[in-house]
DNA sequence: TTAAGAAACAGAAACGTTTCGGCGGAAAGT
DNA sequence: ACTTTCCGCCGAAACGTTTCTGTTTCTTAA
């Protein structure tokens, strides 16, 4: 159906390897080259890449998989780092694999069925046998976010713990100490980063952690509303919160207006990641801002680095770029000394 | 590098006829099976996508072309597709034009060359030449959530007018009558019907839409701020005001919030689209919410009838499916009569 | 004018899979 | 006993490119 090379080859009667070459660039006579425009026009043809790939063994595509589409953090990554990869004549296949650990080594066998020539994880689990295959095929790797066990390659990461930390010293600077905390899963990096960041701060002050402070949501919204409720409920004491993702901390907002209990006259409170989400609450959220567009152009400048070099050389040259976060201030910490 | 159906052959002894046929679930012998079994798991073989996509002719891969991947409706929609159509073997590539048409018009020829099954494209412009290659080709098209010229194809759309209607005479209901409104750019579908909808309801009740109480954003947070920044500086008699879009929803309550201006007391307030933002607000917003995921899952349903049947014969069989709106009760609207 | 060198071109092979036509042998029917 | 049927298997051809190896044509200088 589709017009090929063939054809246009036919129809202006120059060889299959003119056609080749003036599709990529080449020289070909100008007498040529307007025979072969218009044949092109004249059967809306365009390059078939399934083949192309097939022959060069490079399908100009990368492979990203992360645990929610759903999720701000994820898409404000992917956006930044899709328009450089596009601007580099790269494509890009999301795949969302419902952090299910399952469904993720799924995603990355797919994709190396695919042949992308490179991919991009932000892992469920924390160990890396799910990306054995392209390891093995010696096709770059780059991972986001979290830092995993028993895989060397390219990291690029958020200094979770200083940001746990700023933010809680920030509410101890300001008298609190019974400083409650909506962390991740237990088995997630950057939930533990943070959490340790939480307890660094408290400990420098001379505050010992409280495990009744502590809950640990799913990063979702709704994780986020059971958590505070829980610590509401159980903390009468408690005059600060600090959550540590943005879905809880929409959650956590959620919760509390649900339980009538006023920011930050009745508890003050830091969240994370939204900007926007921030300043649309009334009074404005105090939160840890993530580098998210310099996140996502990190690693799409390192994964296009890999891609074009031949191979890299070096056993242990591996990157690992850790990125700092910022405190937004807002008006939901309360000054209590 | 990679092995091949050859490499597997060669180990088995055994024809490439049969490593195929194995491989797609033909029948083999049971000591055959286990011959190739082991062959597969010892050279680490899986099977070349690229390679089958040029002979078999079909890519297992469907193109999304969406305005922003940084909005909330388009991943919503895309999250509860791409379930689906991985269960059925699809891959979505997935590419954010930046509501550029420009570059929508580049996507949709990349995902040509890529050889796409199908393309899936909430449209930026309001015109469809830029499928024309897919619809040449006779390559199923669906087209969501916005309706344009001259092109023939299945659509999922969402009922914009009785949405924005239901909620403007929700608010008459109660007594207002200076209603604002934030609606989107003028040359995009379901800005239009929003409007529509809007003006109705209110000539319906004999009221005169004043072209002042209407501001038109672009889909945006930044432009939802503005937009309500106008529309209470130029209007001291408005009592409410009703907005067409989540993200404007997010701004103009941010704007709100700036300016001092107070949920219900100094105006009513009906949004859109995000039933947790509503929550997140204080007091909960009233809101229109749209069915994402039962249009994500319409679309994945028609595209994939589509892509497995050879081709539809029927000229004119295009399906047009219009899905209702919900409008969630909050606190935000005050009854003033 | 001609030889040499460069530029433009042509054809065939290859990439890794599926599929078509065929073939041998075992089971089933006469 | 024989044909017939069917199953499992094989090799070759094809999908649409790129690229390698030559061949032809054009430039340029002696």
């Amino acid at each position: 159906m589709a017009a090929t090379i063939k054809d246009i080859a036919r129809l202006t009667g120059l060889g299959l390897a003119t056609i080749s070459s003036y599709i990529n660039g080449g020289n070909v006579r100008k007498e040529n080259k307007e025979k072969i425009e218009a044949a092109i026009k004249e059967l809306n043809f365009e390059v078939n890449e399934v083949a192309r790939g097939l022959k060069t063994k490079r399908t100009k595509t990368v492979g990203v998989v992360i645990p929610e589409l759903n999720n701000k953090f994820c898409t404000d990554i992917i956006t930044a780092m899709e328009d450089i990869l596009r601007n580099h004549g790269y494509a890009t296949i999301v795949c969302d694999c419902r952090t299910d650990r399952e469904l993720e080594k799924r995603a990355v066998e797919f994709l190396y069925r695919k042949r992308v020539d490179g991919i991009i994880n932000m892992p469920v689990g924390c160990d890396g046998s799910h990306l054995d295959c392209f390891r093995k095929a010696n096709i770059p790797v780059v991972l986001i976010d979290r830092k995993i066990n028993g895989i060397d390659c390219d990291y690029v990461l958020v200094d979770n713990l200083a940001a746990a930390k700023n933010a809680v010293m920030s509410l101890i600077g300001v008298g609190h100490s019974r400083i409650g905390m909506i962390g991740g899963p237990t088995d997630i990096y950057t939930a533990q980063e943070r959490l340790l960041g939480y307890k660094l701060a408290l400990m420098e002050a001379g505050i010992v952690p409280d495990e009744g402070l502590i809950e640990h949501g799913d990063y979702t919204i709704n994780s986020g509303v059971h958590c505070i409720e829980r610590l509401i409920k159980n903390n009468p004491d408690m005059t600060a919160v600090f959550v540590a993702n943005y879905e809880m901390t929409m959650g956590a907002v959620i919760g509390l207006n649900e339980l009538g209990v006023r920011i930050p006259d009745d508890i003050s409170f830091i969240g994370f990641d939204s900007e926007e989400f921030a300043r649309a609450c009334r009074p404005k959220l105090t939160i840890v801002t993530q580098p998210t567009a310099e996140i996502g152009k990190k690693v799409a400048e390192i994964i296009l680095q890999r891609m074009e070099k031949p191979q890299a050389a070096g056993p242990a040259d591996f990157k690992l770029i850790k990125l700092q976060t910022k405190l937004v201030e807002g008006s939901s910490v309360k000054r209590i000394i």
